[in-house]
DNA sequence: TCAAAAGTGTTTCAGCTACACCCATGA
DNA sequence: TCATGGGTGTAGCTGAAACACTTTTGA
């Protein structure tokens, strides 16, 4: 079992010598909205007890956004709006990446050293619809699950570090660009939208006044179907793809 | 002389394979502001026509931004405020960096090899007075210059790219951070301020509106000194730090 | 008919814009 | 005293915030 594991490893990394770029590699801060929450989607690697972010490395035929993509999909995530954030590549920031059952026997091997030399991590962040993905548990890739971001378990390396910083650009991002619709379904009600920015922003939003200055906006357009819950039903609306993308171009208001 | 350019190029790789991480290197945009224009610093290598940026390797003892600290103060480049603002990493982006010159001697070379391999740049931006640079020849490092950034000759690899979508980001970045004021000297007046916002923007800003939202913030303080130039003499400004520190750190507005 | 949630109307306030007017200086 | 630019006052518009009010449904 242990030792299937190794093998596996082994592979991975000594076909990942000639396969993929040294010193670089993609991370992705994957975002999702469930319960009036704001999620992280995070993995573990076997015999690891701390978290870290999907990721891996870029082979030397792709793109960097190809590689997070590919990344990705390894992990059950599809479907995911991406965007690079920034690069982390301190000089340290390489340290106990390697689970410690695993160090005595790797530690002088090749693919050991090639694995933990200093590597530039190129950060996106990802926006997936909660319900796309399915945490998966695998003996090679480990435990993968989503967390609350204001609550997070003990990260590995700098992983910690790169979520909050990413978390701050992702809010810059929502309130300049109305990309939160990569994290609603298909359909929502405006309660749904609004509990969104408000799990983000973390404070609450006046209803009249989100809801004027969305419809205003056009940026989202009635369906017409209900819901049948408890209550006056609601209205469902769904994003006007047209507007959207006009919206992403603009810039920033001048204002300070 | 060419033989010794020659040399001294040798040295600079066949050391730097065994200094520099391979893959990863930094590139700054540095934008300077002068006679109501933006203006980007540009660099030349020897033999070859085309602009590049400013930029180089990274040691592997050192950090990115120590790096991008680095190799601009080899081109004269100090007192310069930096930012991260992304990576470029596309697979064919390294094309035509090596000067055709050079190409006959150098292509199997083994420093020839290492330079043109694939590379991930990590873009910043800079910001720095004007008066503080004073671009240089040499037969090293060659020919450099402020260029005005609407009125580009013609640039080397993606760089013409990079300088795009930076100028891009910087204007966000002038209009939620007021950063603006590593362009401008210790001292200026509030009409050198708003000029700076014009060419920037690219269109007139109301003098008493620019001038009442900057007095406001408190980020400006009277130094009461006076010009001596044509007509009723301005007030001289310097920047506050302390409100200039708190403001970087405020989030976005609310507001598509 | 009542509770619950959706949706609307309206007042107030702050801030930006535009533009006119006044002020200080040197020639 | 006039040209040149610095500095101020203000009316009007826009849009956010707050909160009360109305509507629609299921039980």
């Amino acid at each position: 079992m242990q030792e299937e594991i190794n093998d596996k490893l082994k592979n991975y990394f000594s076909e990942g010598m000639e396969v993929f770029l040294p010193h670089v590699s993609i991370n992705v801060v994957v975002f999702a909205y469930d319960d009036f929450k704001l999620k992280v989607f995070l993995k573990n690697i076997p015999q690891l007890k701390s978290w870290l972010l999907p990721g891996g490395h870029v082979r030397r035929d792709e793109n960097l956004e190809e590689a997070a993509y590919r990344n990705l999909s390894l992990f059950g995530v599809n479907n995911v709006f991406i965007r690079q954030i920034k690069s982390f590549g301190d000089v340290d920031r390489v340290s106990d990446i390697v689970p410690t059952d695993y160090k005595a026997e790797f530690a002088k091997s090749e693919f050991a050293k090639w694995a933990t030399q200093r590597f530039i991590s190129v950060v996106y962040y990802g926006l997936v619809r909660f319900r796309d993905v399915e945490p998966t548990t695998s003996d090679f890739f480990g435990e993968s699950t989503w967390m609350d971001v204001n609550d997070l378990e003990p990260m590995v390396m700098d992983h910690a570090e790169i979520i909050h910083e990413t978390k701050k650009l992702l809010i810059n991002e929502l309130l300049t660009h109305p990309v939160a619709f990569n994290l609603l379904p298909e359909t929502f009600t405006l309660n749904d939208f609004r509990g969104l920015y408000e799990a983000i922003l973390d404070r609450s939003i006046d209803r009249g006044t989100f809801r004027r200055k969305m419809l205003k906006q056009g940026l989202v357009e009635k369906v017409d179907l209900r819901k049948d819950v408890l209550g006056r039903p609601a209205h469902l609306y769904r994003f006007n793809k047209k507007v959207y993308y006009k919206s992403l171009e603009q810039e920033a208001k001048f204002g300070f």
